[in-house]
DNA sequence: ATAGGCTCTGTAGTAGGTACAGGATCAAGA
DNA sequence: TCTTGATCCTGTACCTACTACAGAGCCTAT
């Protein structure tokens, strides 16, 4: 280990364990170039610094916020660039929003046709079956 | 062609027109079993009748609804099979039901946060960014 | 006879990871 | 110091559910 001047620093290993991120995730984040190529050891073993672990961190929550690949590269980019383009950043927001009020709104008319369709259902062993007959109409 | 008594068949492509249904997609249902293997011409090209055009509709109509080719199979599997178990039917529909459920409740809490933290944006172009915060947070 | 449309096959690509094989390296105990 | 087991490295294959393409062969109308 270098010197006393070194900043403190994890490895690969680590970093997956203080954030609940996969093992492999962190390496295919690096090779789809949301996370940064990090430093290596003499040895070759990857090593994180704190700015390293909060980015993870934020590209973890945009994901369970469902924020694509995509948009997540987007994020990023604002959150790269100097100034913080607010606009930007309310725009892509909005844009999701829109995406999952879609999502919910197909759902719920999916789920709709399921339960009229199974309500139909007499739950016996009769050959008739409701569902199937709806699949098939 | 063969014959008067030949049943109305059609190719790959007509049953891929009038299902609405992606070319490839046919040969790929097949490759995964859940297509039987239609019968060929001489030439080796592939020749569907009116059975199997139904099957497919069945097929494309389950994905619609969302279940999962795994469903799927199983739903096949009681279609193919000659007495009709609709019990069964019924419980992969409620689970499928409350799938589709816990779905939209992951969505809609999904949503909120997204509203909430969009909410506080001030719109303009300012440094500090709600959003990028949260997402940092 | 030939043009262009269809079909055939195998394979590769998509999103967003996850898993594994076969090595190298590191840290701690005997 | 040696050894053992955990961790790390790389590349590649696998997952779902398709979709797309290349290069070949076939089919039909003119």
């Amino acid at each position: 280990m270098s010197n006393h001047f070194t900043r403190r620093v994890i490895k690969r290993g680590e970093l997956a364990n203080r954030t609940g991120c996969n093992l492999e995730t962190i390496r295919y984040y690096e090779k789809i170039g949301v996370m940064p190529e990090p430093a290596r050891t003499e040895a070759g073993h990857r090593v994180y610094d704190g700015d390293q672990e909060r980015r993870l961190r934020f590209i973890l929550r945009a994901r369970e916020l469902g924020f694509s690949i995509e948009e997540l590269k987007g994020l990023l980019t604002i959150v790269d660039s100097d100034h913080l383009a607010c606009g930007e950043v309310y725009e892509l927001t909005q844009a999701h929003i829109a995406d999952v009020r879609e999502k919910i709104t197909d759902l719920r008319r999916l789920e709709k046709t399921l339960s009229t369709i199974s309500a139909k259902c007499a739950r016996g062993n009769t050959p008739e079956c409701p569902v199937i007959d709806a699949l098939f109409a």
